[in-house]
RNA sequence: UGGGGAGUCGCCAAGCUGGUUAAGGCAGCGGAUUUUGAUUCCGCCAUACGAGGGUUCGAAUCCUUCCUCCCCAGCCA
């Protein structure tokens, strides 16, 4: 049974949300989900992916795939196909409603021109610098430039001398008048658009005025009939200006209201995990990592390689929640909602990741039995499969103890435990590294005698002429920081040690693993197949063991 | 010292149109079942809601003062 992976069943969103479609003004939610192609998605993405594509879902209505791609020097199509194949991995689907700010921009261009016309726009031609100086500071008000009062007719002229090409980078931009003084920096006469002779991944290099972020994204909300344009914290100054450009473009006769309402909330952060884009690019492009899909990126990519399941970020999203307040969730409720999705699904089957020899001295030679294995002791349903079993056995070196703990109660001189679905054997003692055991022929599983045996242990193992030797790689941990809020010196603070082979052995069956299929490997968690081959640990299972 | 936000158990998070002993999850602790020391199951885990005043028969929920944290001075998004 999937789960929603709605977030939250109670937020501030879905009232407000609930509220609108209530009061009639909207008559169903539309949302959108707008990456900026200029990275891989991360873990964070996937809140706000599950948040905005679970809305419409929940309430009727639609979300959008819109890629913010406004800023031609950062974005590439190999980012979009990224963007594009991870939210279908997460189980959402946008189609036909796939944008791009980029496919706005005459439309954009226009509205502009109808804010030159009514006054409320004009062209700037200070630098970037003096810009800057005028714009005043947090506590003291701004000046205006001295360009601010042109003539509409120059403002449109020179306007479209900086579409035409005919101006250098950074000669001009476009400004809207707004209000140098108002104590909201945003307001401060916000650019508009900037000159950028840049070749577009899409446009190519038929524009070379590009809008910003502020101009672009509430008019391309509109654009489509977004009703609901949910975005993170740090935007909440961003609103005034995001409604102003809104209303100015209605005025000018191009939209129908309701307009889009933005709504903010906390983007998620995760101990030990580094989600700034800017570090996550510098990872990949300083080589530290083999790539955006690296199982230890925190990258959606490299948690699909890495077996973490969609599933289990809706379920992430579902329990995280949705509020204002800034939230750092535990690295274990991510780890706990992998599991438990996976032990949903992932077959059973038996590893040994660290191989010490077994010998049963009393088996018939060159005896082979095949033994009934359930795939999912909770499962029945999902049948058994046939294990060789024979006199020499790989089991797992740590369950065996020359002298055991207390409190140990596997494999050690003397003991008796079951190889699981099996025979009871009886240790003898330890010769060279070999294990000695005696078996009890009338104990095996199934089998009528099989109940007199009372052992606590119960130990997993593979035949030592049937087992696929495999290279299981355990990452126990992300590329991450050593600790949470650790990041001073992101590099240095990395873990590199976050991989560890092992050179296991394997029950035959595993060998037609396909890629990509995840399966638990008893006490050692869960794994998934590689393309490149071998296993890759998923999670650890909870370590009950800890005495 | 400007503007915008946020403060409920170690980490999240309901509740906040005032009214029984403040949901739930993760983590933790104790126990039961178990051919994975897993899973599952049961129990425990905030006289307390950033702090102080006030209103009220009654406040996490209303008013007020204060404290702390986050964001904003890109022609990034």
């Amino acid at each position: 049974m999937n789960k929603p992976g709605f977030p939250s069943a109670s937020n501030f969103i879905r009232q407000i949300v609930e509220a609108d479609l209530a009061s009639g003004n909207y008559k169903e939610v539309v949302t959108r989900f707008p990456p900026e192609p200029n990275g891989y998605l991360h873990f964070g993405h996937a809140k706000s992916i599950c948040l905005n594509f679970g809305l419409p879902q929940q309430y009727g209505g639609r979300c959008h795939l819109r890629f913010d791609d406004t800023n031609p020097t950062k974005e590439e199509q190999e980012y979009v196909d990224s963007i594009k194949a991870a939210v279908r991995w997460l189980g959402f689907e946008w189609q036909p409603h796939e944008y791009f700010a980029s496919d706005y921009f005459e439309r954009l261009y226009q509205f502009a021109e109808a804010l030159i016309e009514r006054g409320q726009a004009y062209v700037d031609s200070q630098s970037a610098e003096e810009m800057r100086r005028s714009r005043g500071t947090l506590t003291e008000p701004g000046a205006n430039s001295p360009f601010r009062d042109r003539a509409i007719e120059e403002n449109a002229r020179l306007f479209r001398e900086m579409r035409d090409g005919r101006h250098a980078d950074g000669a001009h931009v476009l400004r809207a008048k707004i209000d140098m003084r108002a104590p909201n920096l945003n307001l401060r006469d916000p650019v508009m658009y900037r000159i950028r002779h840049a070749h577009h991944h899409r446009t190519g290099d038929k524009w070379c005025i590009y809008p910003t972020y502020d101009w672009a994204h509430g008019l391309s909300d509109c654009i489509e009939g977004v009703t609901h344009s949910i975005c993170t914290l740090e935007f909440e100054d961003h609103r005034p200006l995001y409604d102003w450009f809104n209303e100015r473009v209605a005025e000018a006769g191009f939209f129908q209201r309701p307009l889009a309402k933005q709504i903010e909330f906390a983007r998620l952060n995760l101990t030990y995990v580094v989600l700034s884009k800017r570090k996550l690019i510098q990872l990949v492009d300083e080589k530290h990592v083999a790539g955006w899909d690296d199982p230890r990126m925190p990258t959606l990519a490299g948690a699909r390689r890495r077996g973490y399941t969609p599933g289990g970020f809706r379920l992430l999203a579902e329990r995280i929640g949705v509020a204002k307040a800034h939230q750092v969730i535990e690295f274990s409720v991510l780890e706990d909602c992998m599991r438990e999705d996976l032990n949903e699904r992932a077959p059973r089957r038996m590893a040994v990741l660290d191989p010490i020899k077994l010998v049963i001295e009393n088996y018939p030679a060159d005896k082979v039995e095949l033994v009934q294995v359930p795939n999912h002791p909770q499962k029945p349903d999902w049948g058994k499969r046939d294990v060789p079993f024979s006199g020499e056995l790989w089991i797992e070196r740590e369950d065996f103890q020359e002298k055991p703990e207390k409190g140990y109660f596997r494999l050690y001189p003397g003991n008796e435990v079951r190889l699981r679905y099996g025979y009871v054997v009886r240790c003898i003692g330890i010769d060279n590294g070999v294990v000695r055991c005696t078996y009890q022929p009338d104990s095996r599983s199934g089998s009528a005698g099989a109940d007199k045996y009372k052992v606590k242990g119960n130990i997993h193992w593979v035949s030592a002429k049937h087992a696929q030797a495999a290279q299981v790689r355990l990452y126990d941990r992300l590329f991450n920081v050593a600790e949470p809020g650790a990041a001073h010196d992101f590099l240095q603070d990395l873990n590199p040690q976050s991989v560890k082979l092992a050179q296991a052995q394997l029950e035959p069956s595993l060998k037609d693993a396909k890629p990509e299929e995840s399966f638990q490997f008893e006490r050692h968690g869960y794994f998934i197949a590689d393309a490149a081959g071998g296993f890759n640990r998923t999670v650890t299972l909870r370590d009950a063991w800890k005495k």
